[in-house]
DNA sequence: CTGAAAGCGCTTACAG
DNA sequence: CTGAAAGCGCTTACAG
């Protein structure tokens, strides 16, 4: 049963003597390199097989220079943005044999400064840095490490290579599709100001709608969510058609405070969210129409950055900015798209 | 500024040479381990931390047998409950210098296959399991590994070590509550009865009330909250004053169907959850009372126990349960605890 | 076509 | 007290 875990490792010694060959000639063959009798060749893969030899990925490291290991370094700990940007990472590099080590150092440089030495000393070939948000980097200085640094949804340095989510496009698509709908007089209520996703959202809202409503900004919750809506309709005037919320909770808090108040969504206001964050949005009555940031794809494409760093392939240095995706399900009206 | 990481690395000869000695006495001064004058063991590692040695762990791990690289396996995409596991293994692992691999697999056998091969030609010292409920196993074979392997919150062998939440003790928990707050007709809302789970919660919660009132099985989600509040709500008889929920989704939902009956919580009913998870607990109006499994803590000590096992230190075998926690908040009554 | 040797960066008996 | 040598498990020139 071997529960402790103490089967003798195989190595190539095993294999070669199993063969009948020398090391250096079981290596070649197992490697497709060098020159031998095919017969020789496929002797020696078929005897590795049948003993179960799998090289230890250790020694090779060690001459090639490569441990076909990264690192992934965030502070996001409840890994709500991080998750899916592992995700993607995870499988753009599964196919390259790639591992990866998952270093949560929440704000604290100390940690962060183990982990990434930690890192170093285990040789990974590359590292990607990524976060919470946008405009904040790690608390930890990626800036003159031995292996390739990559960003991906967190503040990189000037010169290095970024990836993120294209916020103006967002809310771009936000807006269209409520005036899709039908909307004219659309609200955007949103997080706080210092966040750079807020402006740039805001920015590309007041621009779409000709600025003529103004933004509300407040905090990333449900509860102000509900506030903005108590504001609104208690205030005189005219009220709102459409609501772009800045998240998924801000828009689930106004979706419930306007059936609170006895007004249909979507059939007297539609509204939108941001993040498309199932556990949110799919819960929400009606469930929600959102912005995804498509985030999956953003650690796809950051892994496969690092990767080709690590290879010393060239790549463009700067931020890449990455489309995001309309998802609709109720909450707008529309047909659902199906996911 | 060497941006595509090209530094070349310090080795155990720098330091040597640096230091005018050989590098058997600078490994040995380093690792404080044979015999040398004071003053050069002192000059030795005072040089090394001047040009900047960091031991190269994959050499280490050539010789030592030990990569100080630990793998976690989890078919939980969400993260909803590998996340806080991985934080404690991380946490209780990091002080030790080893790294951990997170390897997500979904439900794809193929995909587990590649990556426990990855790990192990890596050298992996220890692999934990873990997944999003305790009654199934990953969908991977684990038991005949050359390391060890350490369950948490996910099926194991049946002599292997694992590690669980103690689900009855924590719905005796909120039973409790309920009764300590002066709740007499408690009704419990669930998951689906295949549920591990579920079924120990459930038996538990009748030996707690005397089992006079039925156990409600549904699906994990605030609709079936909300339908379980209209079912019993529309039904004659005389109303419970208290909802013990499987998870903080249903009680999210039952809160809110109350809400919108004008039953007020906690002042005529007091629910309570399960799960603590805090995006849905503490954005619930009022916030949830719910019952923590405590799985950072249980990711701590499965991380310390691969420890052990890897460094052959006796473990004993089986599974063991954690103690749950409750957390107090407002859906209850009483005075919340501090978190 | 195949193998002996050197070497990746370390550690650890073993000499001196 | 210090260093030369062997070796961890591999790969890669280089001989033959």
């Amino acid at each position: 049963m071997n529960i402790g875990g103490s089967r003798k490792r195989i190595t190539i010694h095993d294999v070669a003597a199993a063969a009948g060959v020398s090391i250096s000639t079981a290596s070649k063959a197992l490697n497709n390199n060098g020159r031998m009798g095919d017969d020789t060749r496929e002797r020696v893969k078929r005897v590795a097989s049948e003993i179960g030899f799998r090289p230890n990925a250790l020694a090779r490291g060690l001459l090639s220079k490569r441990s076909f290991t990264i690192g992934l370094l965030t502070n996001d700990t409840y890994g709500r943005f991080t998750l899916p940007v592992m995700a993607g990472v995870a499988e753009a590099l599964v196919d390259h044999g790639v591992s990866v080590f998952l270093c949560a150092i929440e704000d604290d440089p100390a940690l962060g400064q183990i982990h990434v030495e930690a890192m170093l000393d285990k040789q990974v070939d590359g590292i990607i840095a990524t976060g919470k948000r946008i405009d904040r980097s790690l608390p930890v200085d990626l800036s003159n490490l031995p292996v390739p640094v990559v960003y991906a949804f967190t503040e990189g340095r000037p010169d290095s290579v970024s990836f993120r989510s294209d916020d103006a496009q967002g809310a771009e698509l936000a807006v269209e599709w409520l005036s899709r709908m039908g909307r004219r007089r659309i609200v955007h209520l949103t997080g706080p100001q210092d966040f750079f996703s807020v402006r740039e959202r805001a920015d590309a809202y007041s621009k779409a709608t000709g600025g003529m409503e103004p933004v509300l900004y407040g905090v990333w919750s449900e509860s102000w969510g509900h506030e903005a809506v108590a504001r609104i309709w208690s205030a005189p005037g005219e009220k709102p058609d459409g609501l772009f919320c800045g998240n998924d909770q801000i828009a689930r808090g106004a979706v419930d405070a306007l059936r609170e108040r006895g007004i249909k969504v979507p059939q007297d206001v539609s509204v939108i969210g941001f993040d498309n964050w199932e556990i949110v949005a799919a819960q929400t009555r009606p469930p929600l129409t959102t912005v995804d940031m498509e985030l999956k794809e953003l650690g796809r494409q950051a892994g496969l950055t690092v990767l080709a760093l690590a290879e010393g392939r060239p790549v463009e240095r700067g931020v890449r900015k990455l489309p995001c995706r309309l998802v609709v399900r109720q909450s707008c009206g529309g047909k659902p798209s199906e996911e």
